[in-house]
RNA sequence: CGACCGGAUCGGACAGCCGCGGCUGCAGGCUGAAAAGCCGCAGGUGAGGAAAGUCCGGGCUUCAUAGGGCAAGGAUAACAGGUAACGCCUGCCGGGGGUGACCCUAGGACAAGUGCAACAGAGAUAUACCGCUGCAGCGGCUCGCCGCUGCAGCAAGGGUGAAAAGGUGGGGUAAGAGCCCACCCGGCCUAUGGUAACAUAGGUUUUACGAUGUAAACUCUAUCCGAAGCAACGCCGUGGAGAAGCAUAUGGUUUGCCCGACCGCUUCAUGGAGGCGGCUUGAUCCCGUGAGCGAUCACGGGACUAGAUAGAUGGCUGUCAAGACAGAACCCGGCUUAUAGAUCCAGUCGCAAC
RNA sequence: GGUACCGUAGCCAAGUGGUAAGGCACGAGUCUGCAAAACUCUGAUCCGCCAGUUCAAAUCUGGCCGGUACCU
């Protein structure tokens, strides 16, 4: 990925979840403007969505999602996903969809000025 | 053909595009004095039979410990073997189940001692309620029986219970009882077979074998066990706090000035942010030969086969199949639990045909 | 990843082998013109589940399931 990073402290993370974040039935989304020119993406996946095999699948689809769309992202960005229940029964066009509605519903999507 | 039984192996496949973690290589690019790091390219590699539960046993690390013994606490329990070790595995014995292949089995000692056995029942390790019988007395009459009272004998029958002093049959007796006899069961002794547990056969005479159950109750016997766990542990180390030395304010920082607030450098030890190591070559795997009923072992040849650190295997498309349980985190050997389906091998019973 | 503990009525819970205390809540009744308070009565069907030991298991043993706490 050219301009994104994982995001892996936990202080970092506990900082994001103290803004307000947008959420649909699918993933919670929380983002934060963190001074630098590269975007730190982090996963979280709960313990309640089920077994490893579950959570495993469900957090490399919402990676996967940031990494085929990551041209339409702002740069310099603190995003953090919450999976919810719907994501794990989700396909991946779903998941696609609700993700991209949260992220421009946070503002950190570049315009769409070559779409169609 | 149908119904079963035991064991072993596999447990999505192929193609295309976009991606991820280690490893190796590069006269590639950037930083750097170098070592090296980052990026890029290429090659090759990358989750399980249970990776799970954390129930046992080890390796490894730290702490404790001269060495040995006793005690305490815990674990295991027929016998023989296998193993680094085990509570695991194999064989075998005893017991139970199945027509059978076969399956299940924590299976030492209540005859060392102690405890417990509710309710019911007369009585729970001991007895005499109903009852059976003899003798004496009294009473009745149909005159050899009945009833009551007292003394004595009995443990067969009734009933209670999970369990009532071996079982069946006969003799015996006033009535009865292993009191005696025959057979059986159990205990003990001897012989034979077996490494052994044990099995089979014989004996059990004299005054004198017959004992309730429970040890996953305390206990006894035999054997074993130091404790904790990779978030262990080792190394580097920011800030803070500590010690020593140097410096010492007329200085410096905090907003240009005033007020106010704070204090520098070096070394040492400590060390909780963070980082690196531990981290994968091992009781390893595959093939063959031999020993053994088997678990397993010996020898020969070959292979190197994940090592992440918020945690790498994914997404999309097509064809077939539709199909489970499920994701390494220091590493091994087991056990237990979850698991759709497929293949192979050995075998049993029933029916039919030859 | 590792370690320790818990599970009993709707809730809080006692119960160390012999038919499961108590309190709150719910329901019914008494009282009241109607309520509240007070008083009386009611409920475990298998003590999280499955096996085993025992005459007998909430209790003892083993295995599962669910939950909680601690180690950073």
């Amino acid at each position: 990925m050219k301009f994104s990073k994982s995001l892996k402290l936990n202080h970092i993370f506990q900082r994001l979840y103290r803004t307000t974040g947008v959420a649909n039935g699918f993933v919670v989304l929380y983002a934060r403007k963190n001074g630098t020119d590269t975007n730190r993406v982090g996963i979280t996946v709960s313990k309640k969505l089920g077994h490893a095999v579950v959570r495993n699948r469900v957090r490399r689809r919402l990676r996967d999602v940031y990494r085929l769309n990551e041209e339409k992202f702002r740069k310099g960005w603190d995003i953090v996903v919450v999976a919810r229940s719907k994501a794990v029964t989700a396909d991946f066009q779903k998941l696609t969809a609700a993700y991209l509605q949260l992220a421009e519903k946070a503002g950190i999507l570049l315009p769409a000025r070559n779409e169609l």
